[in-house]
DNA sequence: CCGCTCATGTAACAGGTTACATGATTTA
DNA sequence: TAAATCATGTAACCTGTTACATGAGCGG
């Protein structure tokens, strides 16, 4: 039940629609969660219903009309207790990272394509969230804005986006050095 | 499909039984996937339908008959077959993340109860891997290994869970610094 | 006029999690 | 004697993914 809360903290901002939110779960701009539109739509609904989230219809001129949904108290409550309750460790599953374990045993070419995508991929996202990072604390310094902002939650999943894409970049990059200089080896003998 | 190649992936070393593997990829020392004891017997069983693994039972005196299985040619074709296909990018799914992005609207205490436990854990997870990776190498230096080694993959899967654990532990230290310095500032006024 | 964006879904399926079941042996 | 380990599963459920559907306006 964890896209539910990710709904709710993504809603406590500003309104949004369920376009918006979709939008902001398929690609990465909500950092902090992944999620199709269907999943979303499908979620508004059910939060609708348990009445953590309400909704106003905004009817628009050219625009088809759109629904701005808000956080209810009782989702305040929901989200707080969510936050209270434990949570066990995540786990890395990523289908790149099963293929070099089998790297010895599979075509090394395959391997070394995707390792180069994935890198660039990582070194987009980082630009894209020390982007995000100087828009979010404005003039201020991090120091400054971390101590004083008024809202700091997605600043700090923002830094930790960051953390976990370095990590990406750095892996790929040092991977591909190794699988690049053995392959080179193997083609010269 | 993934589960299935993570199992012929670690089949690739030696033979193991349901149980082993199963200890392996429900604990984090098969650090590059996570499944449970079930998902792990009920693959197993489609595997060794589809030919992909073939298993001979073993009789003990004092323990109960285990099956060994290890990955036929068909199986190591498939996998050269999922290496070579394109994978999406992997995202980051964590509640913890999604309680740090609703920080300034719920309860910090038990946020930084959890970065706590979640950083501790880091470290563990790292120190595990750190001597996995001296115990791969031997004596051999990272680079003399990873140059001249004839199995790889599971180093650099488990150099893949360094970075992952890195980047967790240290943005863990950095929200809990940030949080920890808010709340106590708060307790003051 | 073709494809993109806005705006919202339904239906079927694949994959992962929780709960439960069995039974012998070794360790504290 | 209670708990952990070895060894293997079944069944129900929840969550995520893939495929498909609809319809209006806007830009090249």
């Amino acid at each position: 039940m964890a896209l539910r809360h990710a709904v709710l903290a993504a809603l406590l901002d500003r309104e949004l629609s369920g376009y918006q939110l979709a939008k902001a779960f398929d690609l990465g701009v909500a950092n902090f969660w992944h999620a199709l539109p269907q999943q979303v739509y499908a979620e508004l609904t059910r939060l609708e219903q348990d009445g953590l989230i309400a909704g106003r219809d905004v009817v628009q001129d050219t625009r088809p009309t759109k629904r701005l949904f808000h956080v209810t108290d009782a989702g305040l409550a929901a989200l707080d207790r969510f936050a209270a309750a434990g949570s066990k460790a995540s786990f890395l599953r990523d289908d790149l990272v099963v293929k070099v374990q089998a790297a010895d045993h599979v075509d090394a070419g395959p391997l070394i394509e995707q390792l180069t995508e994935r890198a660039a991929h990582a070194r987009a996202k980082l630009e894209h969230f020390e982007e995000l990072l100087r828009t979010m604390r404005g003039d201020r310094t991090e120091e400054e804005f971390l101590r004083h902002g008024e809202r700091i939650g997605p600043y700090l999943t923002c830094l930790g986006g960051i953390a976990f894409e370095q990590g990406n970049r750095d892996w790929c990059e040092r991977t591909l050095a190794v699988l690049e200089e053995r392959q080179a080896r193997r083609a010269r003998s």
